[in-house]
DNA sequence: CGTTAACTTGAATTTTGTCAATGCCTGTGG
DNA sequence: CCACAGGCATTGACAAAATTCAAGTTAACG
């Protein structure tokens, strides 16, 4: 009952007939609605709450995260720029979402997203079509983490943020890193020591290379590939559907 | 791209009206289909096939896994008796899907059931609230991932099995284990010798009580909750929806 | 009833977590 | 602009947990 992220394609997939003013795409709905912004550290809803908007995120980054009763902390995923929030058939928040960056969003009330979205049948498929990316990243995710090699763990992360950073079309010679170390841990199921010691590690070995604490330059990416498990290589396949980013949604 | 469970309410949902024998169930589309059966063993579709079936599990359990690049095979979930499998919008099967016990089930053609589907505003709702179950499964999974602990992982296991056979109604006194313990240790990513101390263990704390190999007793639910990390509880929250349970289906 | 595959058990090894101390950015205030 | 402080990250030594390797047992099936 959580969230994770997702493929897009924010950029250009506006109406290819000029003069199209409609446009048939999730993004379109939060088209007039004013500008947001949150702080680093601002918390945008809270797990358990009841889900009263949907989000657009237009800039930054928002960990997505739920607290097991023992006090752990699991980041189910990061959401960035094109990615949706918030969304869900009804009920409540499944996990709470917090700027890392500063953030700028637009929202619309969750039930006119849903009554919109229900009108339109681009759009509910444009909307099943994004669910359908989130269940695929949610176990893209829980595949990452049933690996057992810390190493894998961090290589398969990195190539995802790369990939994800190399979407806007710009070539990933040094990437973000906005989140912490903590951050990353508790997304990859690792401790932040573990973390620190692989980045170490691949720097080292050349793979990668900081720059300073919030971004990396990745030396090798064939290399990362590799450590990551060599994934499916399935990357040049389902990109720019039309389906929405989306993340986190109550039950 | 990939796999899981859900949810469902497969034993009556049905018609409160009586005398109405159009109901709007996903489970409705199998209703007319010819009864297929698959020995154990045997593969129902193979991860990167071109997906052109939905099906519904009657009976038996399959599962669903992927194998990597270096051999390791993730197993993303088991399908059971109520899941729709083969799901997606269109492309390439995520998994493998292969028959544990003997299986009985119906198919029809995907494009059938997305038109079928897409035509009805009552099936896209039961769609929709499908995939979200199935990304709450998938997200529960990660999150059991990431938890460290070995026993933890195996109890929660545990915990689902039980719950999901209880689902039907029966009380879950013993609760059967048609998988073995490679498929446990492959869904949960740890090696059979682990699952099988911690089964050991289990025992010897009278948590619970192996009946041959294929089933066990829970013989302290609580302990096994609490050792699963308590979960959240919410078991007594969205059950009986309409959701279809389903699983594996393309991105 | 015997064969075989699946499961269990044990000991050694590797990996990761834990605890503790040090070092280095970053952002604040002089 | 530089100095300083505090948080975050790195590093090291040790302990705990899981994997690996290697037998033994047991249950399922013919």
């Amino acid at each position: 009952m959580i969230i994770a992220s997702a493929v897009s394609s924010l950029p250009g997939h506006a109406p290819i007939l000029a003069g199209a003013p409609a446009e048939p795409s999730l993004h379109g709905l939060f088209a007039g609605q004013p500008l947001e912004s949150l702080e680093p550290g601002a918390t945008l809803f809270w797990e358990g709450d009841r889900s009263r908007h949907v989000f657009e995120v237009l800039k930054g980054v928002l960990r997505l995260y739920r607290i097991l009763p023992d006090g752990r902390r699991i980041i189910v995923g990061f959401a960035q720029e094109g990615d949706i929030i918030g969304l869900a058939p009804d009920e409540h928040c499944p996990a709470t979402a917090e700027a890392v960056s500063e953030v700028s969003l637009r929202r619309i009330e969750r039930c006119r997203f849903r009554a919109l979205t229900e009108a339109s049948p681009a759009l509910t498929r444009e909307f099943i079509a994004a669910l359908c990316e989130e269940v695929a990243a949610a176990q893209e995710h829980a595949m990452l983490l049933a690996r057992r090699g810390a190493e894998e763990r961090v290589c398969g992360f990195l190539l995802r943020q790369m990939q994800r950073f190399a979407e806007g079309g710009k070539s990933a010679a040094s990437i973000p890193l906005p989140m912490s170390r903590t951050d990353i841990a508790d997304h990859l199921g690792l401790t932040i020591e573990t973390v620190s010691r692989t980045f170490t590690n691949l720097t080292q070995r050349g793979v990668i290379a900081p720059e300073g604490r919030h971004a990396l330059a990745i030396r090798r990416p064939a290399t990362l590939a590799r450590l990551a498990g060599a994934e499916d290589d399935t990357d040049t396949s389902p990109r720019g559907t039309g389906a929405a980013r989306l993340a986190a949604w109550p039950h």
